[in-house]
DNA sequence: TTCGGTACATACAAATTTGTCCGTTATGGG
DNA sequence: CCCATAACGGACAAATTTGTATGTACCGAA
């Protein structure tokens, strides 16, 4: 999120496992804290900056914002600015990221079960 | 890991976001590092821990023993052990970790799919 | 001319995860 | 009696992620 050390043994493995194993490599994409609750809310289509701030309750502005930029490098959600003032911009779900979407919620489907379990 | 703090922002964003969101629970589940390798090693059946640590490129014993004890305490991999000396024990997949599985493979795909886009 | 709203950026600090190194236990073989 | 072995446990340190506080640009409205 910040700088990261090259050649720390951290990050070595962390690359060695991302190349070996496409399940990891899908759940990194995903798996910063607050990834996936912004890719639910841009389900239903696009929601601009503040909306989404708005929507998710407890996110910082700087959070927010990392966490849309790594989705964006990773080709999740597209960014678009609209030249006016103040400033617009919005996000949306790529294409690739729409085909997560059933996977997703066999996945909520399948973490609702297990919460129930544990209880 | 180690122990958190109590009431740190953190941890009640965290607590937060997996009660609020079913699909963040799941995915926290097998968020470490080496937790989703672990469990795919375990696909096929049993294995005991010396099989583990040798079948896993780069994890120490130190980080293959937290990520078990976790998968254990969630209830994902069942843990035997056999009164004999030297020691031996294995582990499996839980049913409900065995659910996981066809999701797995869904989101495998998608991985390497990915994966080829990005390049 | 100061003010307000939007979408950030930046410096810094706290929390958490991951990795390194070394110790432990019990016993059958030599 | 000494040693090797399997499966850990614990102290400590490095790396990384997350959170806090504050600042920026822009322009139209008051």
């Amino acid at each position: 999120m910040g700088k990261r050390k090259k050649s720390s043994t951290n990050l070595l493995n962390e690359k060695y496992i991302m190349e070996s194993c496409d399940l990891t490599y899908a759940v990194c994409k995903v798996g910063g804290r607050w990834k996936l609750l912004i890719l639910c809310k841009l389900e239903n289509g696009k929601l601009r900056y503040s909306e989404l701030r708005n929507a998710i309750d407890g996110i910082t502005e700087r959070m927010l914002t990392l966490q849309l930029r790594e989705l964006e490098k990773d080709g999740l959600v597209k960014r678009t600015v609209y030249a006016e003032v103040p400033p617009r911009v919005d996000y949306e779900l790529t294409p690739i990221a729409i085909e997560l979407i059933p996977i997703w919620s066999k996945l909520s489907s399948w973490g609702a079960k297990h919460k129930k379990l544990v209880k």
